[in-house]
RNA sequence: GCGCCCAUAGCUCAACUGGAUAGAGCAACUGCCUUCUAAGCAGUAGGUCGGGGGUUCGAGUCCCUCUGGGCGUACCA
């Protein structure tokens, strides 16, 4: 369809420019994104809209009009565009129907042929992309803000590469600092040695208890955070007992964490540590400085002036000359390129730190860094409770396995009560996966920018919009095609498109055929909602098109086989599109 | 104070990036399982798109302003 759509712009652009020429009209003055396709309203309207409200100026003539006029020239010599079949001018609009038939085969030709690669483009071809996501602390364990940032990190690099870049995924993983230190300090004081097989607690979660055991040590003694204080100074010195500590707890909540990002299908290809990389910003601000780029303060400390761009004055280099986030920051991007070196940096971050990388962006520009105008912060809204912000020392921090756990015992529960624990065969493992949908979908959902509310009880939902809906769908094509075996005559039938004629196969056809514009919008936007939102109306279509027409059961064979090629092309894209959000596919549930 | 973001049905979100009568789900009510999975389908009800002004042939979408909310503005990360 697409190609249809490009010939057709091209060719109403050409009668545009020819009709100026005739009426005496500078053709110049028809710009091409002026002319735009879109989707009519409604179906009856026609299959594609074009407005010629833009160019009625310049023919000072009414709308109304010129698309007449348009229109006969598009008539010209009986001929239509090739896939056009007839055209309707209602009002400034031209409206175009297509040929169905040859529509449909082109989509049952692409979705055969390219299978689990339909949708997929080069629009990045040779393009390499670097996107930075998760970014965890290895004081406590996953909560619910890292899970919509990790559906975000993954789904756009899982897109990204299905467009032709190539993606590398990096974690960089928060691993020293005062927070780190805290946890540390209550388990040297309180944890006598144990270890989390001890206490028969996931590692992580080992970890965090220490971290809210802290919390509460701190606020009976006072001296607790200068003890915690003391030690980072002392792991700064490479004290070898607090390196030991360090490690050690360090290698439990990292084990634990990656463990979360198995299970929930993320992916990473690099590991940073902080601990790494923390002192390399350090010399290139000492380079900024003697460029004259930054100042340095009477007490020692260096600056950055970002006054003229409306943002503040920032300080790079403390008085005692260590470094801060952004220092780190800086050394962390440089090192980073050189070792990898990238057309795009995607850092998935959340809107709180929106203003640090506007500096962050410009210091690097500043210091001379061509590809510094190719960094781009996916910056996406937080995740809210209804009673309002999650907070770690409230304890009203969702913790992402436990969320997991609790939506997977649900799954369950469903399945139980729908009694297909013998069709479902692996319950545990279905049940998991129908877990995960639900979570990527309600997270992908709406569009990154925007905070959501999480309410524990009503976002919970497996029916309506969601994704076990989606899964749904898919499972129920599968079965269908299981069933296909039986139905002997039409089961070695192939389908054609001439046999398919009602609206509701027309409707599908066209939202199907869309698939690789839908995944080149989310690809170039970075922006996974929308394919989240197409895969929804591609299963509401079909769910109502199935409930009113019979596929297997159709009483010519030959409709039966088309039905059935026209939903393994359903199958197709939801199982591709649910690959790109990380929803897993289900064949049963 | 200043800067950035947000405001659409009772609730949670859409709206093809400025186009035709603003759509879904949840919750409520009503139907449909002797036919391909009822995690489904159909229907009823629910809206001055926060208020006001402007730009435009056309504004939920762009600009200004006011109101309400969030985030930031650390020698924290």
């Amino acid at each position: 369809m697409v190609v249809f759509k490009v010939q057709l712009k091209q060719k109403i652009f050409q009668i545009l420019k020819e009709q100026a020429k005739k009426s005496g009209i500078d053709p110049e003055a028809i710009r091409e994104e002026d002319l735009s396709i879109e989707n009519p309203p409604k179906p009856e309207l026609g299959d594609l809209a074009i407005p010629l409200f833009p160019f009625a100026k310049v023919f000072r003539m009414p709308p109304h009009a010129l698309s007449s006029l348009v229109g006969e020239s598009l008539q010209q010599g009986a001929s239509l565009p090739e896939g056009v079949d007839r055209f309707n001018i209602v009002g400034p609009y031209l409206n175009i129907f297509l040929n169905r038939p040859m529509v449909t085969e082109l989509l049952f030709q692409q979705a055969v042929k390219e299978g689990d690669r339909f949708g997929s483009s080069d629009l990045f071809r040779s393009k390499r992309i670097m996107v930075e996501f998760s970014s965890p602390n290895t004081n406590k364990p996953l909560h619910l803000g890292h899970l919509r940032n990790d559906a975000l990190g993954e789904s756009v690099a899982r897109i990204l590469r299905f467009s032709g870049a190539t993606v590398r995924t990096v974690d960089l993983i928060n691993d020293r600092g005062i927070h780190i230190c805290k946890s540390m300090l209550a388990y040297k004081e309180l944890g006598q040695g144990r270890t989390p097989e001890d206490e028969g607690l996931k590692s992580d979660h080992f970890v965090g208890k220490y971290y809210v055991l802290y919390n509460e040590l701190a606020k009976r003694d006072p001296e607790a955070e200068d003890r915690a204080r003391a030690m980072l100074v002392k792991w700064e010195q490479g004290d070898p007992e607090v390196r030991l500590l360090w490690e050690k707890m360090n290698q439990w909540a990292i084990e634990g964490i990656k463990r979360t990002y198995e299970r929930t299908g993320i992916h990473f290809d690099q590991f940073n540590f902080e601990s790494e990389v923390y002192l390399k910003g350090k010399e290139e601000v000492l380079k900024g400085l003697e460029k004259g780029i930054f100042y340095r303060e009477a007490d020692g400390s260096i600056w950055v002036n970002l006054e003229d761009i409306g943002l503040d004055r920032k300080v790079l280099l403390r008085s005692d000359g260590t470094s801060l986030y952004v220092t780190q920051d800086i050394g962390t991007a440089i090192s980073r390129y050189k070792d990898w070196p990238f057309d795009t940096m995607i850092y998935v971050v959340a809107s709180e730190q929106n203003y640090h990388f506007k500096v962050l962006f410009t210091i690097l520009e500043r210091l001379g860094y061509e590809w510094a105008k190719n960094l781009y912060h996916l910056s996406y809204g937080m995740v809210n409770l209804p009673e309002g912000k999650m907070k770690s020392r409230e304890g009203t921090v969702v913790d992402a396995d436990d969320l997991l756990d609790e939506l997977t015992e649900m799954a369950k529960e469903e399945i139980r009560t729908k009694e297909r624990e013998e069709e479902v065969g692996n319950i545990d493992e279905t049940a998991e996966k129908i877990a995960l949908g639900a979570l990527h979908y309600y997270l992908l959902q709406p569009s990154p920018s925007k905070d959501i509310v999480f309410n524990p009880k009503e976002s919970l939902s497996f029916t309506g919009n969601t994704g076990p809906y989606i899964q749904y769908t898919g499972a129920r094509i599968c079965s269908m095609l299981r069933k296909l075996n039986g139905v002997t005559q039409v089961k070695d039938r192939n389908g054609k498109a001439t046999y398919l004629n009602t609206t509701e196969e027309w409707e599908l056809v066209k939202l199907l055929s869309d698939f690789p514009v839908v995944v080149e919008l989310s690809a170039s936007s970075y922006n996974p909602s929308l394919l989240a939102n197409y895969l929804y109306e591609v299963s509401k279509t079909f769910s109502r098109y199935y409930h009113e027409h019979p596929i297997l059961y159709a009483e010519d064979p030959d409709v039966a086989a088309s039905r059935v090629q026209l939903s393994r092309c359903v199958l197709q894209v939801l199982k591709n599109g649910m690959y790109l959000l990380n929803i897993p596919f289900l064949e049963v549930m």
